[in-house]
DNA sequence: ACTGAAATCGTAGACTT
DNA sequence: AAGTCTACGATTTCAGT
C-alpha cells in the first residue's frame, strides 16, 4: 500500500468505471502495471467491488428511515437473518448506546414503511423500535480516504 | 423505465464493471443500444455515477459510528457547511424523531472519534450529541429494487 | 514493472423499422 | 424514437522480458 495504491482508490472511489489508460496517466505507470495492482487490491480485499450509485427518490424509493431496534440478545442471530432476507433493509449494525442495532432502510412510501415496521415488531426478540425517518440528506458519500500509514504488508 | 432498464439498473448496481457486451447478452440488445439507454439513465440522473467499494477496516478505518445530534433551527445550515467539510463525515441526514440531524462517521479508531466529537459539540446551534458505535456489520448494501411501476416517462 | 501483440470492447455514423 | 449494422479507435488482456 504505498502513494500508487492510493491514488487508485482515491480514483477508482470517484469514478468506478475510470479506464486503466487514465489511471496510467494519474501515476505515470503503464497499463498492466495498473492492473495488476487493481488485481492485487482487489485480492486482498481492499476493493469490494464496483457499483452504479442509483438515485432512490427517482426509482420510487421516497422513504429513507433509520430504524433503532431494542431487542434481547438471545435473538440477535434471527434478527440478522430476517434483515438480511429482507430488501428494504440496506443496512444493519449492531451498535453501543441505546437500542441493540441500527437499520438503514427503503421503503416507497409511509404506508409501506409502516407495513416493514409491523414486520420488525414481530420479528422474535424485538422488544421495540424507534424510527427516525429522513428528511433530506445534505451528504452521501462512500468516499474513504486512504490517508493513513497502513499496518499490513 | 422498461424491463430492459431495470435488467440494466440491477446488474451495474451488482457490477458497476459489466461491459456493455455482457448487458447485451442479459437484455438480448446490441451493444450500441445498451450505451444509448446507459446514457440515458445518466442523463435522467437515475445513475448518479460508479464507485469502487473499498473495506473500511483495510483502509485503517476501525470505527463506524452514528452521531444523533440536537441542534437549533436556525444553525441547521452551519451544521451542514461544517458536515460537508469534514471527510470522516460520510453522511449527514436532518431527521425526525429525538435528535434534528444524524451523521454517519468512519474514523481510525476511538482517539479520532473522540476528536471529532469534541469538534461536532462545538459546532454553533449543537445542544448535544448521542453516539451509538458500530461494534458489527451484517448488512451493508447499497443495491435499490427497480421494482415498482415508475411515475415519470 | 515494462514492451508489444492479440483479443475484446466502446464509439460514431449511416441505415432500418 | 429506438434499434441495428458496420467499421474504426480505444481498452483490456496476456504473453515474454
Amino acid at each position: 500500500m504505498d502513494q500508487t495504491d492510493k491514488t487508485l482508490l482515491r480514483a477508482l472511489q470517484e469514478n468506478g468505471r475510470i479506464t486503466y489508460h487514465e489511471l496510467a496517466e494519474k501515476t505515470d505507470l503503464t497499463v498492466p502495471a495498473i492492473r495488476d495492482r487493481i488485481i492485487k487490491l482487489k485480492e486482498r480485499g481492499i476493493i469490494r467491488g464496483y457499483h452504479a450509485h442509483v438515485d432512490a427518490k427517482l426509482l420510487n424509493k421516497d422513504i429513507t428511515a433509520f430504524i433503532m431496534i431494542e431487542s434481547v440478545a438471545i435473538h440477535y442471530q434471527d434478527l440478522i437473518d430476517y434483515a438480511l432476507q429482507e430488501p428494504a433493509i440496506q443496512e444493519c449494525h449492531s451498535i453501543t448506546g441505546g437500542g441493540s442495532h441500527l437499520l438503514k432502510v427503503r421503503t416507497k412510501n409511509t404506508v409501506s414503511l409502516e407495513k416493514l415496521l409491523s414486520k420488525i415488531q414481530c420479528w422474535p426478540g424485538v422488544k421495540g423500535t424507534e424510527t427516525h425517518v429522513v428528511l433530506s440528506t445534505f451528504k452521501d458519500s462512500t468516499f474513504i480516504e486512504p490517508d493513513e500509514t497502513e499496518l499490513e504488508s
